[in-house]
DNA sequence: CCGAAGTTTCAAGAATTTCTGAAAACAATA
DNA sequence: TATTGTTTTCAGAAATTCTTGAAACTTCGG
């Protein structure tokens, strides 16, 4: 590996990061060089400065691609694939987070969705079912505030963090303003906090 | 494995996501069962309904405890240890939040608070670290929200969840009312969108 | 202090994932 | 269609992670 001292300690973290943000340490060193990178580079740019074989360059970048997290183009005159990151962190992050909830909670929504149609046949399963109902709303209610976000443009998205905690107190003008005679909107089961759930958290 | 089919479906599920989740298969399984079951387990219990080696569920537990995800107390004239996980889901969500958080993020935003320290010694490395410092200001902005928002009492919380897509018209009120004289608050570098993005998203 | 009941550690084998080099496939050009 | 430069596939090697049974350790009541 041949970089300079800065990329490199950015490039060798991502690399020891990937296991724990479910990718490899291959594709995070590909990643982390092609963030830095001021231009798109090939594979071969890749296999030069990482050192792996080409071959695994290759499955590390399909892999990227994949999760839509880098950019496919040509340069004029050059038969070869460059790949590059997004200039805009927002697009990054809002692609990151949308990949992330493709792979780690659609499908145990869709496993909910399911599991509750069936008949319980038990006490015991009776439970279990009320358990995941409960289980079910609260990310249907997590996800589809996440849709709503997703869609705000960056500038309102980044005034919305900005926020902060002073959200608290824009909720409570809301409280004031809703006291006049309510319509309300999308809320499901997931209106009110779980049955059995005390509104105290506990300490673990 | 000995377990009602609603049951069963689930800890398998949670086994077969477990690595997609940063755990793995036992630990995701062991996880499943004690969140249905109506009553804590104890290893032995553990064991039996799913059939794992006595000491790959004892350190599955303590993988558990060490993510804080269960609770271990103990019943009066029985020297085992049992285990339970929270009734409030919430609770289970601020936890994991909170752990991931530890394990995903805090470590990268260290690397990136020390790496703008040093001194570039190119001009590759000066935009390297440009790069860096927008990544670091964007974590920056996301996990300071997240601490705001942690301290939120669940019902609050609920109730911004609940807002969903209006939250931009809440959003559009506070400009209107903030056009009078600003009082700002713990914004900092990370205040506008990088410098370098454009507000419009681009399409991946 | 002893023994019983329980928990944790450890080394080794099993399973899974990652990585490689070589060969095959592909695409553009002449 | 043949040539050339490039990307992808694939089977096995290497590395890592998971799982287990046995032994070591802890804790508690007598």
């Amino acid at each position: 590996m041949n970089l300079p001292p800065l990329v490199q300690s950015f490039v060798l973290h991502f690399g020891e990061m990937g296991s724990r943000w479910g990718i490899n340490r291959t594709v995070g060193q590909i990643y982390a060089l092609l963030f830095l990178s001021p231009e798109p580079l090939c594979a071969d740019d890749i296999v030069d400065k990482l050192g792996f074989s080409r071959s695994n360059v290759s499955i590390g970048l399909k892999e990227l691609q994949g999760w839509n997290l880098v950019r496919l183009q040509h340069i004029p005159g050059d038969r070869r694939d460059y790949f590059s990151t997004p200039d805009d962190l927002w697009q990054i992050v809002r692609t990151l987070v949308e990949e992330r909830k493709k792979r780690e909670i659609d499908p145990t929504l869709s496993m909910l969705r399911e599991t509750l149609l069936v008949e319980p046949g038990s006490a015991e399963e009776r439970h279990a079912q009320a358990r995941m109902r409960e289980l079910h709303d609260l990310i249907a209610l997590l996800t589809g505030w996440y849709e709503d976000v997703q869609k705000l443009e960056t500038e309102r998205l980044v005034q919305l963090l900005t926020l902060g905690a002073r959200v608290q107190r824009i909720l409570e003008m809301k409280d004031r303003l809703t006291l006049l005679p309510g319509r309300r909107g999308r809320a499901s089961a997931a209106d009110a906090p779980p049955k059995d759930a005390p509104p105290k958290a506990e300490e673990a």
